[in-house]
This record gives structure tokens, sequence and C-alpha cells, in this order.
DNA sequence: ATGAAAGCGCTAACAG
DNA sequence: CTGTTAGCGCTTTCAT
């Protein structure tokens, strides 16, 4: 080779075939050409080591393949249990069907000054996503999507007309009340998540309080007592929450973590999850399992939900799909393991 | 007007100049264009809405203004505390130097067969960051980067000659024997971390071993016992210290959620951290400041050795820097608090 | 100090 | 089924 590097021109020169042919091979327009032309091109192109540049397909119909994630500028953005799971479901699929992901990091003003709009006018991507993580979500409230290829992942708002997926916490919420009440249960603690600022959590403790009382076991906010998210406030809100009754048989955390850490004080307080009480966690980390009695929980799919919402962007950025807006509930799954006493009738 | 998208030859046409000029404006070649002109050209842009096509911009060049973040396909890879900083700092030199950021989800096969070099045939990246995270490194034993833009951030191998900027592990380990010989300190225990998985845990502990043998304070095996890097292993990690040796005067824990977790245990067993025992962290994690004792601990800067990284490597993109390697320790800080003691001498 | 013209590598009508 | 041709929007010599 005298260019450094092969040429659409090469191949088809290679191959004996127009450009125009290349480029139909390259896009899988098989309906044309012919098997023979087909297998020679792919065999030049073997041979030239040939590899289409994306700028170059990109240009002619201003595509660039490509897809935007954006995450918060938070210190622990990333510290986030689910938050790789997400983005893997996001680059699987995106790289499945032949796309980049460009990761951008958006601080409060840059969503506020709607920058991310260029992200588009310059054709460094087809679509975006947002990830709003944890954050206090309000700072989205300027974000505007309208006809825009825009998604929001795990998250939602009401007072704007967006695309989004999320995993369906009311759902968990209901199904943790439900399996609970189903083992007999009666006397319930629930140890919440931050409510000010996950929208996340205040669904899932909804769901779960609203499906108790609908079967009887009205849960007033005596029961319920707030943790972080992390195992140590797990563990101080079931001591909380055994001196408020000593008497409940049952623990409802909005995390695994928290439900470990429940579970760490229930034993230091003499009594054996799994045994002498039930604990009931929710995401169903790899821990989980392991932890010692593994816990019964609440599966979360972060992976499907990474996944389906770029494939829902995609759709709106190839034009499939129409103008429906997109506003999807992953469904949960109840993981049982051992953690979960049933009560005698 | 007619057009969806304003268009350099648009700009052009309204500002009355060629179609060159505008370019060389875009380009802040200032020397050749006249203020006048520049001005001019500025306004056309601004009333045109004009957003230069990246797209088009990167083909004649071939560069596509973009980097790519390799980072390992392991579940709890976004999890760690230091990968958002590290993120952080890419991005931030990045965005300042024009270039936009492509994320990039690495399986071992991924990097076995060497598919990142796609990423630079097919003019999607100018260059390529790896990010090792806490996962066995080895598996990078196939990456190549001989010649090409390609950099390691916060790992390093000795067998291969890459460039890579990383942590000063080993001065954070001398910083650390110093401070607590320093103040009188001479039965101490160390939390080491995952010793089998994690390059830069081993650099910590030999850099204080080695330095407090220096000091005449040797340090066998019995006093160094390996955390995970989670609160909970510091917390059994110090109980075992204190078994092995009651009367120990300090402990240094390789990260500081261990030294928290340590912290917990010291005071269970009746011992004051900063009072009756010193305590020193390593990472500088924000809650490190907010316990009690605050934390006296080393800060690493991982938001630095993503900045630092990043222009290094768009260094060479740029063809600056000849062909010097790079192999850069990025230098920690000792952070006084309260949680070590000084011993009377 | 500015402009004309030739690509960059590919796609997509439109012909045949 | 395949080839011709005209761009996509910009950069970059080379003139002037």
């Amino acid at each position: 080779m005298s260019k450094s590097r092969a040429n659409i021109r090469d191949v088809a020169k290679q191959s004996g075939v127009s450009l125009t042919t290349v480029s139909l091979v390259l896009n899988n327009n098989d309906q044309r050409i012919s098997e023979a032309t087909r297998q020679r091109v792919l065999a030049a192109m073997r041979d030239l080591d040939y590899t289409p540049s994306r700028l170059a397909r990109g240009l002619p119909n201003r595509r660039a393949n490509t897809l935007a994630v954006l995450v918060p500028a938070l210190q622990h953005a990333f510290a986030d249990v689910y938050f790789g799971e997400i983005i893997s479901g996001i680059y699987e699929e995106a790289a499945s069907r032949g796309y980049r992901i460009l990761l951008e990091v958006a601080r409060r003003e840059y969503v506020r000054r709607k920058e991310y709009l260029t992200l588009l006018e310059d054709c460094s991507v087809d679509g975006i996503l947002f990830i709003g993580a944890t954050e206090e979500h309000r700072w989205l409230s300027e974000f505007d999507s309208s006809d825009k290829p825009f998604i929001i992942v795990n998250n939602r708002f009401e007072q704007w007309d967006l695309h989004y997926v999320i995993c369906d916490y009311p759902q968990a919420g209901r199904t943790a009340a439900d399996y609970l009440v189903s083992r007999g249960h009666q006397r319930i603690g629930h140890i919440c998540g931050p409510s000010s600022m996950v929208l996340t959590s205040q669904e899932l403790t909804d769901g779960f309080v609203n499906r108790l009382s609908e079967h009887g076991v009205p849960m007033g906010d005596r029961m319920i007592v707030e943790g972080q998210y992390h195992s140590d406030t797990g563990k101080l809100a079931a001591d909380e929450l055994l001196k408020r009754d000593p008497d409940i048989t049952a623990i409802f955390a909005s995390n695994d973590k928290m439900a470990l850490g429940a579970c760490q004080a229930l034993r230091a307080s003499g009594r054996i999850p799994g045994e002498d009480i039930a604990v009931l966690g929710c995401d169903d980390i790899p821990t989980a399992a392991l932890a010692d009695p593994p816990l019964t929980t609440i599966r979360m799919n972060f992976f499907e939900v990474g996944s389906a919402a770029t494939s829902h962007l995609l759709d709106m950025v190839e034009g499939r799909n129409g103008q429906a807006m997109v506003q999807q509930r992953v469904p949960v799954l109840l993981v049982e393991r051992d953690s979960c006493t049933t009560l005698p009738s």
C-alpha cells in the first residue's frame, strides 16, 4: 500500500466494481447486490484491511451514529450501585445497533443554558440520554425535550412531557407489601430512602404503604424511618424501629445495603433475621445472595432500564416508532431467599 | 432562513467574505485576519445561529476531536469512589481543549482482540485513555500502545512501556510512615488493600513498610491485615490487629472507608481514636472530614490524575511533546485532622 | 489580508 | 444489478 489507509475507492478498484457498489455492500443493501459481487467486495475489504471512516459516513446525512449520555456532575454520580449497570445497558444496546456513546458531564449551568443542544447542532450526536442519578432532580426542570431525540433514564417528570424509562418502583413497593402480608406479617417497619432527594425512593415507599393499607394493614409514619442508602443508616434505622415497636415481625428496606445493615442491628439485639424476624431488601445487589442469611429482595433490572431507554431513543433517531410517547416502567422481580420468615397463622 | 441549518457558506455570504476567511476565523488563525473582518464574521455567525459541524470539520484532516475512555466491564467499575473524580478530570481537560469523550466498555475479549484499535482506524477518536479501575490488571497485558496515542490512567505496567499517570502511592506510604514515626509511634498496625487485585494497593503498602524499616521500625507481616476497601472489612481488620497486639498505638489503613471502620472497632474496644490510638486513612473522601474525630488522611488527587493524563494524551495527539515517554506520578498530600495522637516521648 | 479550488471519504439520487 | 455524478461542510495549499 502506498496510501496510509485504504479507501472506499481502493476497495472498489481492488474488487473491480464501482464505488457505489462497495457502499451498498457496506450498508447491507442486500437486495441489490449479487452474492458473488458481495463476496468479492468483502474479500477486497479484508485484503486491504479496510475500515470505513465514521466521519465520512456521517457527513452526507448528518448523522454521527453516536448517542450522548448526560450524567450529573456529582462527586459520587458514578458511585451509585446501579450506575454501572445502566451504563452497561446503554452501551450494549447502542453498540449492537452500531452506535457509540459520548459521555457528557452536565453541571447545573450546563443544563440551564441548554448547552446540550449543541451536541445535536454540531452533529456530535443523534440523540441524548439523561441519567439523573440520585440528585435532587429539579435541576432538570430546565430540560427541554419537546420534539428532540431525548430520553430520561431511571427518572421521570410529571410536569414535563418527556420520554422516560424507569424501574417500576411503585410495583416494587406493592410486591413487598403483598409478600410480607401473604406471609402473615402485620406489624411491619419500613426503612425508606432519602425522601427529599430521590423521586424513586418516594415511589417505592408510597407503593408499599398504599398497598399495605389496601390489605388492611395501615402503616403510620411512626413505623417509617429514613435511611441514606448506606448500611450504617440501615443499622441505625432498624434500631430506631425496634425502639418504637419491639414487636415488629418484619422490616422492608428500600435498598439491600440498608437491609443488610438492619440484619446486623437485629442480630445485635438478639433477633435472628429469617427466623425471629423477616427482612426484605430491594435491588438485589451481588452481596445480597452471599449474605447470612441470603437476603430475600426485589430485583431491579437497571441494565434493562438502560438498554430499553437506548432502544427507544434509537427508534426515535431512526424515525421508526412514529411520535409515540415513551413512558415505560421496567418490571421488578421478587427473589425469594432466606431472610423472610413466615408467621404461623 | 430557508435552509434548516446555517452553513459556513451562509456565514461567508452574510458577512461578505470568502468561505476561507470564515474558516480562518473559526480556527482562530488570528495572525491573518483583520479585526474588522473578524468581528463582521463573528456577528454573522451569531445572526445565523451558526454551529460548525464536527463531522465536517474532522473529515479533511481525519481528526474526530474526540477521545475514548475505556473502562472495564465490571459490575461495580463505576462504584469506585475515585472513578467519578477521574472521569471529571478527564472531561474537564478534554472539554477545555475542545474535545469530547467517547465511553467504551471494554470486556476482556474486547481488549484481547484489540478491538479498541478500530476506534482509531475508523476515525471515531484521536486517542484513548484506559482506566483499569480495581480489576486484576493483568488482563491489560494484551494492551499494545507502542506508538499509538494511548495512555493508562491510575495504573501502570512495568513490563510494557506504556504512557501512564498514576497517584504516587509509594509516596503516600512513605508519608504515612514518616508522619506516624514523627509522632512517636513504634507499634503500628496496617490494614492493606486487596493484595492480589490491585497494583496501587501493593505500592502503597510497600512504600509504607519500607519507609518504616528505614526509620528502624520494622514491621512484620503479622501486623498487616488485609481488607477489601469497605468499612466492614476495616472494622474486622482492626479487631484482628488488636488481637494480635493489644498495645499498638497507631493504625494506617489503605483507604478512608477502612480507616473509618477501624475507628468503630476501636471505639467498641474502649479505645478512642485520636486520643488513645492514632488512625490514619488514605484518599480523603468527603466523609473523612465529617467523621468523629475528623480523620487525618492522605489526600489522593484523582481529578488531577484524570486531567493530567488527558493533557498528555492531547499533547501526543496534537503532535507536541515529541516522543517523550509519559510516566507521571501525581503527588499526594497529608491532611492533618484529629485522628492521630502524638505519643509522649 | 483574503480568495479560489481541490479535496477529505462517503451516501444517494438517477441512469442505465 | 451496477455505475455516474453531485454533494455533505469544512480545511488547506496556493495564489493574489
